[in-house]
Parts: structure tokens; C-alpha cells; sequence
DNA sequence: TCCAAATATGAACGTTCGTCAAGTTTGAGT
DNA sequence: ACTCAAACTTGACGAACGTTCATATTTGGA
């Protein structure tokens, strides 16, 4: 009678999930500082104080070890927006305000600036871990006719490449940073609002982001 | 008295110029065939008959050579697209289909396939070799008053990013083909137009491209 | 206490990029 | 026609890195 419920977690699971967020934790870090490319797996295994061939019972390749980085990044920064739009009324203010804090912050903070490189990586990535919540406001603002949007996932994907690509851009100098609000108005005009609209939408005034714990 | 002008070009001269071109035909036959990264610089150095290291007197580095091959591409079919829109008479018309060809192109083409990854360098290649061209357009209908999209250059950097990023999730299979049409409209919604206008413009009859020749 | 299965380890492997010292070609000057 | 310095080519080589694998260790039930 082997329940696959409680179970309190032998010292094989305890070693296990420690090993895995140790991994996840060291790669980030050093990823972050040094680029995907830049960090070598000799390294995030040591800072994770692993052996070298550990890190390939956790992760098949270099590559999904950076995807489970981008991945826990992405699903973090939604939970930090979540915790200051839940007070919002109109999803379309959500999904704006989304948009401009994920531009700012790949912009902004040294560790995602970094990652900027294998942009297909952390679009997709920011596709699958942030899409519940941005197609939910894709939807919920086209059924209350703020927005004409109803193939969401479709309108997330290219807003998705876009804003990845142009946090690209803006790092690189070939845009100003100024220029944010238009860009964030121009992903605006892809959900069917209008110029006027969504410029209104894109310079209301807005809370501040809640730091990253740990 | 040295002249910058004529100058028959003597057997140097020539030879560099072979030489180049042979290494970047080589290098887009490999790395259109394995992709960029499944590219070893031998195999092309062997291919286009030249020794290992005369690669590097041409090119810094792979990635560079990347580059180069991909400009290439941009710009050659930058030149299919004006042979067959030097007819229209809307320039909205002009930059909606160029839009959709590429997007085809980069989807359905094999060769095109496999640089998907490293979409970062290949939307950068975009928007500098396929810019001028679209750039212009922009900038014609915006004056035209069929477009608002004076900041032609920011719509077209987020163009690029978005048509390229959506090329790769096509391919992936995440996104189905006939959405094109989809994805050509919401990218016309971002210079302004309204969805109405904006289906319009991406559903008209369109002319076909001439093969690539060579 | 013992044992088989699961997991950890790090030395070794194979591959690849980029460098470099030595060799070859070029064309201007004599 | 000959000389020579500059420019270019070459392929063997160094270094770095991702990944593998034989061996050692740990685990938890019998």
C-alpha cells in the first residue's frame, strides 16, 4: 500500500529537492553575472557544492539547466506583479502594466540583462510562466470590450518576442530608454485599441513593484 | 598618384573577393543545412576550399561569420520583395506584404528553418539590411495618412523582433500556419491602423514571389 | 547487520574555436 | 628578369568546455 500522498519526505527526496534548488540558485547567480555562455558547469556545480557529473541526474544539458533558470525568474516577477495589480479594477490596466514592468525590468536590473542573449530561451519561457496570467487579461479586457484581443495566446506570443527583442535593443543602445511608454503604447495597439487609447492606458500613473526577496 | 577609383582590381583584390564570397555561399549552405551552432568552421573552411585558419582572416569570429551569411539573406530578399512591389502604389501595401513574405518565407523555407535559433541575431540583421526598405514605407504612409507610425524606426524594431520570434514558435509547431494572416494583422494594428483597416490590408490579393535564383 | 538499488563523484574524453609560427604568393622597384 | 618586403595562407596546436562513465558512496528496507 504505497500512497503517493504525505509520505514525509526521506532523506533521498530532502537531498534531491536541495540539490535541484542549489543548482537552480548557483546558475542563476552566476548566469547572471557571467551570461549563459559565460557560466560553466564546473562552476555552478561547485557553487552548489556538487560534484561536476551531479548536475546531469538534475538536468540533461547545459541548455534545460538555463531554461529552469529563465523559467523560475519569469514565475517570480509574475507573482511580484500579481501582488500589486490584485487591486486593480480594469484587466486592461493589468495586462499594461505587466508589459512595462517586465521592459523595465530587463532593462534595468544587471541580472536579467545578462540573459538577454538566447532571446528565443526567455521568451518562450516568459510565454509559458507568465501567459496564465497575461492571456487571462487579454481575455477578460476583450469580454468587457476594452480591448478586441480574443485570440490571446496569439497576441501574447508576439507581444512576448517583441518585448524581449526590444529589451535587447535598449541594451544594446540602439534604442533609448526613454522610449519605453511608446513601445509599451505600440503593444497596446496590438490588442485592437486604438492610438488615443493606448497611450491614455500606457501613461496612467502606477504603483511600484514590491523588491525581490531573498 | 594612386587613384581610389578603377584599379583593375589585381589577382589580391580578386582572390579576397573569391574568397569571401566563397566562405560566406559555404557557410550558408552548412549552417542552413545543420544550423549555426552544428556548423564546425573546418567544414566550411574545407567547403569553400580554403585552409582552417584563412577563415579568421576574413571573419573575427564564428559569430561574425553568422552574421555576415545572414545579412546576406536579408538583403537578397530585401531585392525579391522590391522587384515585385515597385508596382504597388500604397506603400501600406508595400510593407504589409513584405511583412507576410518574410514570415512565410522564414517558416517555409527549409534553409531559413534552421536559423530560427539565434533569433536575436537574425532580427538584428532585419532591421538593419530589410530597414531602409521598410522604413521607408512606414514613413510614406504615415505621411500618406494611412498609417500613424511616424516613429518608424521603433514600430519597425519591434516588427522585426516579433515577426522573427513568431517565425520560431511557428516552426516549433506552437503556433498553426494559417495564422499568419493573424499575425500580419495584429503587426499592421501596431502602426496605427485599426483592426478593420488592418484585416483589410493583410487580406488582399497578393502577387507572387520570383524564386531565388543562383 | 546486510544488500541491492539509487545516487554522487571527478577524472577522462572528444569536440570545437581560435592562434601562431612557418611557408607561399604578390607586385613594385631596380 | 630579379629581389624583397609585405600580405596572405596554412594546418598543427593549445585551451576550454560540455558531457560521459566507471567507481565510490549513500539509502532504506529485510
Amino acid at each position: 500500500m504505497t500512497v503517493t500522498q504525505p509520505e514525509p519526505e526521506g532523506r533521498v527526496a530532502r537531498r534531491q529537492r536541495r540539490n535541484r534548488e542549489a543548482l537552480i540558485r548557483s546558475a542563476r547567480a552566476i548566469m547572471s553575472e557571467k551570461g549563459i555562455d559565460g557560466a560553466t558547469m564546473l562552476e555552478i556545480a561547485e557553487r552548489a557544492d556538487v560534484g561536476a557529473g551531479t548536475v546531469y541526474n538534475y538536468f540533461k544539458s547545459k541548455d534545460e539547466l538555463a531554461v529552469a533558470v529563465l523559467e523560475e525568474m519569469m514565475s517570480s516577477l509574475s507573482l511580484r506583479i500579481e501582488q500589486v495589480t490584485d487591486t486593480f479594477e480594469d484587466p486592461a490596466q493589468v495586462y499594461a502594466f505587466g508589459i512595462r514592468t517586465v521592459l523595465e525590468t530587463a532593462t534595468r536590473d544587471i541580472r536579467w540583462r545578462q540573459l538577454l542573449n538566447r532571446s528565443e530561451v526567455l521568451a518562450d519561457a516568459m510565454y509559458r510562466r507568465m501567459g496564465p496570467y497575461a492571456i487571462r487579461d487579454l481575455k477578460q479586457a476583450s469580454a468587457a470590450g476594452r480591448f478586441q484581443a480574443e485570440d490571446a495566446e496569439l497576441v501574447w506570443r508576439l507581444a512576448c518576442h517583441a518585448i524581449i527583442g526590444v529589451s535587447l535593443s535598449i541594451t544594446a543602445g540602439e534604442i533609448e530608454e526613454p522610449r519605453i511608454t511608446d513601445v509599451v503604447v505600440r503593444l497596446l495597439c496590438m490588442t485592437g485599441l486604438d492610438l488615443a487609447a493606448a497611450t491614455d492606458l500606457a501613461t496612467r500613473p502606477r504603483p511600484e513593484l514590491q523588491p525581490e526577496a531573498g
